[in-house]
RNA sequence: GCCCACAUCGCAUAAUGGUAUUGCACUGGUCUUGAAAACCAGGCCUUUUGGGGCAUCCAGGUUCGAUUCCUGGUGUGGGCGCCA
Protein backbone atom coordinates (compact mmCIF):
# COMPACT_ATOMS: atom_id res chain seq x y z
CA UNK A 1 0.00 0.00 0.00
CA UNK A 2 1.40 3.54 -0.73
CA UNK A 3 0.95 6.84 1.13
CA UNK A 4 -2.57 7.96 0.38
CA UNK A 5 -0.80 11.54 0.80
CA UNK A 6 1.03 10.73 -2.49
CA UNK A 7 -2.23 10.30 -4.35
CA UNK A 8 -3.78 13.63 -2.97
CA UNK A 9 -0.17 15.75 -3.82
CA UNK A 10 1.04 14.02 -6.88
CA UNK A 11 -1.64 11.76 -8.85
CA UNK A 12 0.37 11.70 -11.79
CA UNK A 13 3.03 10.90 -10.65
CA UNK A 14 1.12 7.37 -8.95
CA UNK A 15 -0.04 7.33 -12.84
CA UNK A 16 3.10 7.18 -14.15
CA UNK A 17 4.30 4.08 -11.85
CA UNK A 18 1.22 2.23 -12.97
CA UNK A 19 1.63 3.04 -16.77
CA UNK A 20 5.58 1.65 -16.12
CA UNK A 21 3.75 -1.44 -15.31
CA UNK A 22 1.59 -1.83 -17.90
CA UNK A 23 -1.89 -1.82 -15.39
CA UNK A 24 -3.70 0.56 -17.15
CA UNK A 25 -6.48 -1.02 -15.92
CA UNK A 26 -5.90 0.99 -12.88
CA UNK A 27 -5.48 4.41 -14.22
CA UNK A 28 -9.23 5.14 -13.42
CA UNK A 29 -8.53 4.00 -9.42
CA UNK A 30 -6.93 6.80 -9.01
CA UNK A 31 -8.99 9.18 -9.78
CA UNK A 32 -11.65 7.66 -8.11
CA UNK A 33 -9.38 7.83 -4.64
CA UNK A 34 -8.87 11.55 -5.36
CA UNK A 35 -12.81 11.76 -5.88
CA UNK A 36 -13.62 9.77 -2.51
CA UNK A 37 -11.16 11.08 -0.24
CA UNK A 38 -11.97 14.62 -0.96
CA UNK A 39 -16.04 13.38 -0.07
CA UNK A 40 -13.93 11.90 2.73
CA UNK A 41 -12.28 14.82 4.37
CA UNK A 42 -15.50 16.68 3.75
CA UNK A 43 -17.86 14.69 5.80
CA UNK A 44 -15.19 13.75 8.33
CA UNK A 45 -14.97 17.73 8.98
CA UNK A 46 -18.67 17.57 9.80
CA UNK A 47 -18.80 14.68 12.07
CA UNK A 48 -15.65 16.02 13.63
CA UNK A 49 -17.33 19.50 14.01
CA UNK A 50 -20.80 18.02 15.64
CA UNK A 51 -18.63 15.90 18.42
CA UNK A 52 -16.69 18.80 19.08
CA UNK A 53 -20.25 20.62 19.67
CA UNK A 54 -21.19 17.40 21.55
CA UNK A 55 -17.81 17.48 23.50
CA UNK A 56 -18.32 21.03 24.66
CA UNK A 57 -21.86 20.71 25.97
CA UNK A 58 -21.09 17.64 27.64
CA UNK A 59 -18.18 18.99 29.45
CA UNK A 60 -20.90 22.00 30.63
CA UNK A 61 -23.14 19.14 31.68
CA UNK A 62 -20.26 18.07 33.86
CA UNK A 63 -19.77 21.51 35.52
CA UNK A 64 -22.74 22.09 36.38
CA UNK A 65 -23.15 18.73 37.69
CA UNK A 66 -20.23 19.44 40.34
CA UNK A 67 -21.84 22.41 41.47
CA UNK A 68 -25.22 20.83 41.86
CA UNK A 69 -27.25 22.66 39.25
CA UNK A 70 -29.14 19.79 38.07
CA UNK A 71 -32.01 21.81 36.71
CA UNK A 72 -29.48 24.08 33.88
CA UNK A 73 -27.98 20.77 33.48
CA UNK A 74 -31.27 18.81 32.71
CA UNK A 75 -31.97 21.61 29.94
CA UNK A 76 -28.44 21.14 28.37
CA UNK A 77 -28.91 17.09 28.13
CA UNK A 78 -31.97 17.76 26.20
CA UNK A 79 -30.16 19.57 23.73
CA UNK A 80 -27.32 17.17 23.73
CA UNK A 81 -29.44 14.20 22.89
CA UNK A 82 -30.52 15.59 19.31
CA UNK A 83 -26.44 15.38 18.47
CA UNK A 84 -25.73 11.46 18.34
CA UNK A 85 -28.47 10.93 16.00
CA UNK A 86 -26.78 13.36 13.74
CA UNK A 87 -23.49 12.10 14.14
CA UNK A 88 -24.55 8.38 13.63
CA UNK A 89 -25.93 8.99 9.98
CA UNK A 90 -22.87 10.84 8.97
CA UNK A 91 -20.65 8.53 10.41
CA UNK A 92 -21.96 5.82 8.64
CA UNK A 93 -21.42 7.69 4.92
CA UNK A 94 -17.48 8.75 6.45
CA UNK A 95 -17.24 4.71 7.41
CA UNK A 96 -18.31 3.38 3.95
CA UNK A 97 -16.19 5.68 2.11
CA UNK A 98 -13.17 5.17 3.86
CA UNK A 99 -13.21 1.27 3.54
CA UNK A 100 -14.12 1.95 -0.39
CA UNK A 101 -10.71 3.57 -0.49
CA UNK A 102 -8.28 1.25 1.32
CA UNK A 103 -10.00 -1.52 -0.57
CA UNK A 104 -8.78 0.27 -3.62
CA UNK A 105 -5.59 1.79 -2.26
CA UNK A 106 -4.72 -1.83 -1.64
CA UNK A 107 -4.59 -2.31 -5.43
CA UNK A 108 -2.75 0.50 -5.85
CA UNK A 109 0.96 -0.83 -6.60
CA UNK A 110 3.87 -0.16 -4.67
CA UNK A 111 5.82 2.81 -6.38
CA UNK A 112 8.74 0.66 -8.16
CA UNK A 113 12.64 2.41 -7.67
CA UNK A 114 13.79 4.26 -10.61
CA UNK A 115 16.58 1.46 -11.40
CA UNK A 116 14.05 -0.63 -12.24
CA UNK A 117 13.69 -1.62 -15.88
CA UNK A 118 10.20 -0.96 -18.18
CA UNK A 119 9.59 -3.95 -19.30
CA UNK A 120 6.07 -5.71 -19.80
CA UNK A 121 6.75 -9.57 -18.68
CA UNK A 122 9.26 -11.77 -17.57
CA UNK A 123 10.96 -11.95 -21.04
CA UNK A 124 11.77 -8.61 -20.42
CA UNK A 125 13.82 -9.12 -17.07
CA UNK A 126 17.19 -7.66 -16.77
CA UNK A 127 20.62 -9.90 -16.46
CA UNK A 128 22.54 -8.21 -14.63
CA UNK A 129 25.86 -10.75 -14.07
CA UNK A 130 27.23 -13.91 -13.71
CA UNK A 131 28.93 -16.08 -11.44
CA UNK A 132 30.95 -19.06 -11.78
CA UNK A 133 31.38 -20.49 -15.19
CA UNK A 134 28.31 -22.39 -16.31
CA UNK A 135 29.75 -25.70 -17.14
CA UNK A 136 28.58 -28.10 -20.47
CA UNK A 137 30.70 -31.32 -19.83
CA UNK A 138 30.85 -33.61 -22.89
CA UNK A 139 28.82 -36.66 -21.68
CA UNK A 140 25.33 -36.42 -21.03
CA UNK A 141 23.69 -34.97 -17.79
CA UNK A 142 20.65 -36.92 -16.47
CA UNK A 143 17.48 -36.02 -15.48
CA UNK A 144 17.73 -35.12 -11.72
CA UNK A 145 14.29 -37.15 -11.21
CA UNK A 146 14.87 -40.15 -13.31
CA UNK A 147 18.53 -40.54 -12.08
CA UNK A 148 17.65 -40.06 -8.34
CA UNK A 149 14.31 -42.47 -8.75
CA UNK A 150 16.78 -44.90 -10.65
CA UNK A 151 18.69 -44.98 -7.62
CA UNK A 152 15.97 -45.64 -4.97
CA UNK A 153 16.83 -41.72 -3.47
CA UNK A 154 13.29 -40.16 -4.73
CA UNK A 155 9.88 -41.81 -4.96
CA UNK A 156 7.67 -39.71 -6.66
CA UNK A 157 4.58 -42.61 -7.61
CA UNK A 158 4.85 -43.35 -3.45
CA UNK A 159 4.09 -39.17 -2.91
CA UNK A 160 1.20 -39.37 -5.75
CA UNK A 161 -0.54 -41.99 -3.94
CA UNK A 162 -0.42 -40.43 -0.25
CA UNK A 163 -0.83 -36.96 -1.49
CA UNK A 164 -1.34 -36.51 -5.09
CA UNK A 165 1.21 -34.65 -8.01
CA UNK A 166 4.39 -32.12 -6.77
CA UNK A 167 4.71 -34.16 -3.83
CA UNK A 168 7.93 -36.13 -3.41
CA UNK A 169 9.51 -38.69 -0.93
CA UNK A 170 13.08 -38.24 -0.24
CA UNK A 171 15.05 -41.10 0.97
CA UNK A 172 18.51 -41.63 1.55
CA UNK A 173 21.47 -39.81 0.98
CA UNK A 174 19.42 -37.46 -0.89
CA UNK A 175 16.97 -36.77 1.78
CA UNK A 176 20.51 -36.19 3.97
CA UNK A 177 21.67 -33.99 1.61
CA UNK A 178 18.42 -31.86 1.40
CA UNK A 179 18.76 -31.28 5.26
CA UNK A 180 22.66 -30.38 4.61
CA UNK A 181 21.75 -27.50 2.04
CA UNK A 182 19.09 -25.94 4.75
CA UNK A 183 21.74 -26.74 7.57
CA UNK A 184 24.73 -25.19 5.77
CA UNK A 185 22.51 -22.16 5.42
CA UNK A 186 21.43 -21.49 8.07
CA UNK A 187 24.98 -21.88 9.24
CA UNK A 188 26.24 -19.05 6.79
CA UNK A 189 23.77 -16.61 7.55
CA UNK A 190 24.21 -16.86 11.32
CA UNK A 191 28.03 -16.30 10.49
CA UNK A 192 26.68 -13.15 8.51
CA UNK A 193 25.13 -11.77 11.72
CA UNK A 194 21.86 -13.11 11.15
CA UNK A 195 19.43 -14.64 13.94
CA UNK A 196 18.31 -17.76 13.50
CA UNK A 197 14.28 -18.39 13.99
CA UNK A 198 11.62 -21.34 13.68
CA UNK A 199 8.56 -19.46 13.15
CA UNK A 200 4.67 -20.46 12.84
CA UNK A 201 4.03 -22.57 10.24
CA UNK A 202 0.35 -21.40 9.75
CA UNK A 203 -0.72 -17.42 9.59
CA UNK A 204 -3.74 -15.68 10.56
CA UNK A 205 -5.81 -14.13 7.61
CA UNK A 206 -4.98 -10.41 8.67
CA UNK A 207 -1.22 -11.51 8.83
CA UNK A 208 -1.29 -13.05 5.08
CA UNK A 209 -3.29 -9.99 3.93
CA UNK A 210 -0.74 -7.79 5.31
CA UNK A 211 2.08 -9.44 3.80
CA UNK A 212 1.35 -10.82 0.34
CA UNK A 213 -1.60 -9.14 -2.29
CA UNK A 214 -4.54 -10.51 -3.14
CA UNK A 215 -3.69 -12.18 -6.00
CA UNK A 216 -0.59 -14.20 -4.49
CA UNK A 217 -2.99 -15.18 -1.60
CA UNK A 218 -5.62 -16.54 -4.34
CA UNK A 219 -2.87 -18.07 -6.17
CA UNK A 220 -0.62 -19.13 -3.25
CA UNK A 221 -2.02 -19.91 -0.25
CA UNK A 222 -4.15 -23.24 1.17
CA UNK A 223 -6.41 -22.42 4.15
CA UNK A 224 -7.41 -24.81 6.93
CA UNK A 225 -10.68 -25.50 6.90
CA UNK A 226 -12.99 -24.33 9.57
CA UNK A 227 -10.20 -22.13 11.14
CA UNK A 228 -8.68 -18.65 10.42
CA UNK A 229 -5.43 -20.22 9.36
CA UNK A 230 -3.28 -20.35 6.36
CA UNK A 231 -0.39 -22.59 5.48
CA UNK A 232 2.78 -20.28 4.50
CA UNK A 233 4.18 -19.88 1.51
CA UNK A 234 7.27 -18.77 2.89
CA UNK A 235 8.54 -17.88 6.30
CA UNK A 236 8.68 -14.51 5.21
CA UNK A 237 4.61 -14.67 5.50
CA UNK A 238 5.16 -15.00 9.65
CA UNK A 239 8.37 -13.58 9.88
CA UNK A 240 7.46 -10.44 9.26
CA UNK A 241 3.80 -10.78 10.78
CA UNK A 242 5.94 -11.26 13.65
CA UNK A 243 5.90 -7.38 13.92
CA UNK A 244 2.34 -6.70 13.26
CA UNK A 245 1.65 -3.42 14.86
CA UNK A 246 4.92 -2.47 15.86
CA UNK A 247 6.96 0.20 16.31
CA UNK A 248 10.17 -0.40 16.81
CA UNK A 249 12.67 1.41 18.72
CA UNK A 250 15.93 2.69 16.54
CA UNK A 251 17.82 0.56 18.50
CA UNK A 252 16.03 -2.22 17.47
CA UNK A 253 16.65 -1.59 13.53
CA UNK A 254 17.94 -3.40 11.66
CA UNK A 255 16.00 -6.23 12.32
CA UNK A 256 18.46 -9.50 10.51
CA UNK A 257 16.70 -12.46 10.86
CA UNK A 258 16.79 -16.06 9.00
CA UNK A 259 14.97 -18.20 9.54
CA UNK A 260 13.71 -22.04 8.67
CA UNK A 261 10.22 -23.64 7.56
CA UNK A 262 8.79 -25.71 4.87
CA UNK A 263 6.62 -24.05 2.19
CA UNK A 264 3.21 -24.74 0.87
CA UNK A 265 1.93 -23.35 -2.56
CA UNK A 266 -1.09 -23.88 -4.19
CA UNK A 267 0.94 -23.30 -7.48
CA UNK A 268 -2.17 -22.50 -9.03
CA UNK A 269 -2.03 -21.60 -12.45
CA UNK A 270 1.59 -22.16 -12.77
CA UNK A 271 3.11 -24.11 -15.33
CA UNK A 272 5.19 -27.35 -14.76
CA UNK A 273 3.49 -28.79 -11.80
CA UNK A 274 2.68 -31.90 -14.26
CA UNK A 275 6.51 -31.86 -15.00
CA UNK A 276 7.82 -34.40 -12.99
CA UNK A 277 10.40 -33.91 -10.31
CA UNK A 278 11.39 -31.31 -7.80
CA UNK A 279 11.46 -28.25 -9.61
CA UNK A 280 7.54 -27.23 -9.00
CA UNK A 281 6.01 -28.84 -5.98
CA UNK A 282 3.67 -28.00 -3.67
CA UNK A 283 5.84 -28.14 -0.72
CA UNK A 284 9.31 -27.41 0.05
CA UNK A 285 11.61 -26.35 2.19
CA UNK A 286 14.01 -23.25 2.75
CA UNK A 287 16.12 -20.81 4.67
CA UNK A 288 15.02 -17.30 4.30
CA UNK A 289 16.29 -14.13 5.47
CA UNK A 290 14.30 -10.76 6.37
CA UNK A 291 15.46 -7.51 7.20
CA UNK A 292 13.43 -4.71 8.61
CA UNK A 293 15.26 -1.50 8.19
CA UNK A 294 15.13 2.38 8.45
CA UNK A 295 14.12 3.56 4.92
CA UNK A 296 17.38 5.20 3.83
CA UNK A 297 19.09 1.86 4.61
CA UNK A 298 17.08 -0.48 2.71
CA UNK A 299 18.90 -0.91 -1.24
CA UNK A 300 22.22 -1.25 0.80
CA UNK A 301 20.36 -4.15 2.40
CA UNK A 302 19.16 -5.19 -0.90
CA UNK A 303 22.91 -5.14 -2.32
CA UNK A 304 23.94 -7.00 0.99
CA UNK A 305 21.26 -9.84 1.15
CA UNK A 306 22.19 -10.10 -2.67
CA UNK A 307 25.53 -10.75 -2.53
CA UNK A 308 24.77 -13.48 0.20
CA UNK A 309 22.92 -15.66 -1.82
CA UNK A 310 25.35 -15.46 -5.12
CA UNK A 311 28.17 -15.83 -2.11
CA UNK A 312 26.19 -18.91 -0.88
CA UNK A 313 25.46 -20.86 -4.17
CA UNK A 314 29.54 -20.22 -4.98
CA UNK A 315 30.32 -22.06 -1.87
CA UNK A 316 28.02 -25.12 -3.48
CA UNK A 317 29.77 -25.15 -6.63
CA UNK A 318 27.12 -24.19 -8.49
CA UNK A 319 26.94 -21.14 -11.32
CA UNK A 320 24.51 -18.47 -10.86
CA UNK A 321 22.89 -15.43 -12.81
CA UNK A 322 21.51 -12.57 -11.30
CA UNK A 323 18.36 -11.40 -12.94
CA UNK A 324 16.38 -8.21 -12.28
CA UNK A 325 12.85 -8.27 -12.37
CA UNK A 326 11.39 -5.49 -15.09
CA UNK A 327 8.41 -3.53 -14.09
CA UNK A 328 5.89 -5.62 -15.50
CA UNK A 329 6.98 -8.86 -13.69
CA UNK A 330 6.97 -7.18 -10.32
CA UNK A 331 4.94 -7.85 -7.89
CA UNK A 332 2.62 -5.21 -6.55
CA UNK A 333 4.05 -4.84 -3.48
CA UNK A 334 7.85 -4.76 -4.54
CA UNK A 335 9.77 -1.55 -4.96
CA UNK A 336 12.77 -3.73 -6.44
CA UNK A 337 13.16 -7.51 -6.86
CA UNK A 338 16.27 -9.77 -8.51
CA UNK A 339 15.62 -13.49 -8.90
CA UNK A 340 18.89 -15.59 -8.64
CA UNK A 341 19.15 -18.61 -10.77
CA UNK A 342 21.08 -21.34 -11.05
CA UNK A 343 22.25 -22.82 -14.20
CA UNK A 344 21.53 -26.04 -15.81
CA UNK A 345 23.91 -28.14 -17.43
CA UNK A 346 21.29 -30.24 -18.96
CA UNK A 347 18.53 -27.87 -20.18
CA UNK A 348 21.30 -25.28 -20.97
CA UNK A 349 19.87 -22.74 -19.33
CA UNK A 350 19.30 -20.93 -15.88
CA UNK A 351 16.44 -21.54 -13.40
CA UNK A 352 14.99 -19.72 -10.58
CA UNK A 353 16.10 -20.88 -7.35
CA UNK A 354 15.67 -17.71 -5.31
CA UNK A 355 14.69 -14.15 -5.17
CA UNK A 356 15.69 -10.63 -3.44
CA UNK A 357 13.02 -8.10 -2.85
CA UNK A 358 12.71 -4.83 -1.66
CA UNK A 359 9.05 -3.80 -0.34
CA UNK A 360 10.44 -0.58 0.71
CA UNK A 361 7.41 0.78 3.48
CA UNK A 362 4.27 -1.30 1.58
CA UNK A 363 4.40 -4.01 4.15
CA UNK A 364 5.33 -1.92 6.61
CA UNK A 365 1.92 0.28 5.93
CA UNK A 366 -0.62 -2.93 5.74
CA UNK A 367 0.91 -4.24 9.30
CA UNK A 368 1.42 -1.19 10.72
CA UNK A 369 5.63 -1.65 11.20
CA UNK A 370 6.73 1.71 12.32
CA UNK A 371 9.72 3.24 14.05
CA UNK A 372 10.09 5.47 16.83
CA UNK A 373 11.30 9.01 15.58
CA UNK A 374 11.99 11.76 17.65
CA UNK A 375 8.98 13.86 16.42
CA UNK A 376 6.50 11.21 14.81
CA UNK A 377 7.05 7.69 13.71
CA UNK A 378 7.36 6.53 10.40
CA UNK A 379 7.17 3.02 8.59
CA UNK A 380 10.09 0.94 8.51
CA UNK A 381 11.29 -0.86 5.24
CA UNK A 382 10.98 -4.59 4.97
CA UNK A 383 12.73 -6.96 2.68
CA UNK A 384 13.60 -10.83 2.05
CA UNK A 385 15.38 -13.03 0.37
CA UNK A 386 16.08 -16.82 -0.20
CA UNK A 387 19.24 -17.99 1.07
CA UNK A 388 18.16 -21.31 -0.03
CA UNK A 389 15.05 -23.64 -1.11
CA UNK A 390 14.97 -27.01 -1.01
CA UNK A 391 14.44 -29.37 -3.10
CA UNK A 392 14.78 -27.15 -5.99
CA UNK A 393 18.35 -26.55 -5.34
CA UNK A 394 18.95 -30.58 -5.14
CA UNK A 395 18.22 -30.34 -8.68
CA UNK A 396 21.42 -27.84 -9.39
CA UNK A 397 23.70 -29.91 -7.37
CA UNK A 398 22.72 -32.96 -8.96
CA UNK A 399 23.27 -31.39 -12.52
CA UNK A 400 25.97 -29.53 -11.63
CA UNK A 401 28.15 -31.74 -9.61
CA UNK A 402 27.25 -34.59 -12.06
CA UNK A 403 30.19 -37.39 -12.63
CA UNK A 404 30.28 -39.08 -15.89
CA UNK A 405 28.97 -42.39 -14.25
CA UNK A 406 25.82 -40.57 -12.79
CA UNK A 407 27.06 -40.27 -9.22
CA UNK A 408 26.69 -36.71 -7.72
CA UNK A 409 30.23 -34.96 -5.68
CA UNK A 410 29.22 -33.41 -2.59
CA UNK A 411 30.55 -29.90 -2.25
CA UNK A 412 33.24 -29.25 -0.09
CA UNK A 413 30.72 -26.93 2.56
CA UNK A 414 28.07 -29.54 2.02
CA UNK A 415 30.70 -32.34 3.90
CA UNK A 416 30.25 -31.71 7.27
CA UNK A 417 26.67 -32.19 7.10
CA UNK A 418 26.72 -35.68 5.34
CA UNK A 419 28.98 -37.01 8.19
CA UNK A 420 32.33 -36.33 5.61
CA UNK A 421 30.50 -38.15 2.52
CA UNK A 422 32.35 -37.00 -1.06
CA UNK A 423 29.65 -38.69 -3.26
CA UNK A 424 26.50 -39.79 -3.83
CA UNK A 425 25.66 -42.95 -4.80
CA UNK A 426 26.53 -44.91 -8.95
CA UNK A 427 23.46 -44.51 -11.57
CA UNK A 428 22.61 -48.44 -11.52
C1' G B 1 -13.23 -29.33 25.18
C1' C B 2 -14.95 -27.10 30.12
C1' C B 3 -14.40 -23.53 34.30
C1' C B 4 -12.13 -19.04 36.49
C1' A B 5 -9.32 -14.52 36.21
C1' C B 6 -7.15 -10.69 33.49
C1' A B 7 -6.30 -7.09 29.01
C1' U B 8 -4.62 1.07 29.68
C1' C B 9 1.60 4.59 25.07
C1' G B 10 8.26 0.04 25.37
C1' C B 11 7.88 -1.42 30.92
C1' A B 12 5.27 -0.41 35.32
C1' U B 13 0.91 2.06 37.10
C1' A B 14 -3.89 5.52 38.36
C1' A B 15 -8.82 6.71 37.50
C1' U B 16 -15.08 2.19 38.97
C1' G B 17 -19.85 6.77 34.79
C1' G B 18 -17.49 13.20 34.26
C1' U B 19 -13.59 13.37 29.45
C1' A B 20 -6.65 8.65 30.33
C1' U B 21 -2.76 9.76 35.89
C1' U B 22 2.11 9.12 37.43
C1' G B 23 7.05 7.01 37.26
C1' C B 24 10.97 4.79 34.40
C1' A B 25 12.95 4.00 29.61
C1' C B 26 13.52 5.59 24.52
C1' U B 27 13.70 9.43 20.57
C1' G B 28 13.95 14.59 18.88
C1' G B 29 14.85 19.71 20.19
C1' U B 30 16.74 23.96 23.38
C1' C B 31 21.10 25.02 26.20
C1' U B 32 26.58 23.44 25.99
C1' U B 33 33.32 23.23 23.25
C1' G B 34 31.23 18.22 24.07
C1' A B 35 28.50 15.41 27.44
C1' A B 36 25.54 15.15 31.82
C1' A B 37 21.78 17.81 34.20
C1' A B 38 17.67 20.89 33.33
C1' C B 39 13.62 22.35 30.26
C1' C B 40 10.14 21.50 26.03
C1' A B 41 7.97 17.83 22.82
C1' G B 42 6.34 12.68 21.54
C1' G B 43 0.47 7.92 18.75
C1' C B 44 -3.32 8.26 14.58
C1' C B 45 -6.67 11.26 11.27
C1' U B 46 -8.03 16.04 9.60
C1' U B 47 -7.10 21.28 9.32
C1' U B 48 -8.32 27.64 6.96
C1' U B 49 -1.76 25.84 11.23
C1' G B 50 -5.83 28.90 15.43
C1' G B 51 -7.55 24.26 16.15
C1' G B 52 -10.83 19.96 15.92
C1' G B 53 -11.57 14.74 16.18
C1' C B 54 -9.94 9.75 17.47
C1' A B 55 -7.18 6.33 20.63
C1' U B 56 -7.70 2.23 27.53
C1' C B 57 -7.47 -5.82 23.21
C1' C B 58 -11.51 -6.04 19.01
C1' A B 59 -16.86 -5.39 17.36
C1' G B 60 -21.49 -3.77 18.99
C1' G B 61 -25.03 -1.72 22.83
C1' U B 62 -26.82 1.65 26.98
C1' U B 63 -25.60 7.17 28.02
C1' C B 64 -25.38 14.17 27.11
C1' G B 65 -20.78 11.60 28.44
C1' A B 66 -17.91 4.67 28.94
C1' U B 67 -11.19 2.65 30.94
C1' U B 68 -15.56 2.01 34.20
C1' C B 69 -22.02 -0.85 32.88
C1' C B 70 -24.18 -4.76 29.17
C1' U B 71 -23.65 -8.46 24.85
C1' G B 72 -20.47 -11.09 21.53
C1' G B 73 -15.48 -12.16 20.07
C1' U B 74 -9.98 -12.47 20.38
C1' G B 75 -5.69 -12.96 23.22
C1' U B 76 -2.95 -14.16 27.78
C1' G B 77 -2.47 -16.65 32.55
C1' G B 78 -4.27 -20.50 35.87
C1' G B 79 -7.26 -25.02 37.04
C1' C B 80 -9.72 -29.55 35.08
C1' G B 81 -10.20 -33.01 31.00
C1' C B 82 -8.01 -35.38 26.64
C1' C B 83 -3.38 -36.92 24.21
C1' A B 84 1.83 -38.00 24.15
Amino acid sequence: MIDIKLIRENAELVKENIKKKFQDEKLALVDEIVKLDAMWRKEKKGVDDLRSERNKISENINRLMKIKKKGEARSLILKAKTIPEKINKIEIKVGKLAEEIKKMMLKIPNMIDASVQKGKDDSENVEVGIVGKPKTPSYEIFNHAELMEGMGLLDLDSARKTSGTGFYFLKGDLARLHSAVLSFARDFMIEKGFEYCVPPFMIREDVAKGVMSFEEMNTMMYKIEGEDLYMIGTSEHSMIGMFKDRTLRKGEVPQMLTSYSPCFRKERGAHGIEEKGLYRVHQFEKQEMIVICEPEESYDWYDKMLKSTVKFFKKLDVPVRKLECCSGDLGDLKAKSCDVEAWSPRQKKYFEAGSCSNLTDAQARRLGIKINGGKGNYFAHTLNNTVVASPRTLIALIENNQNRDGSINIPKALQPYMGGMKKIGMKK
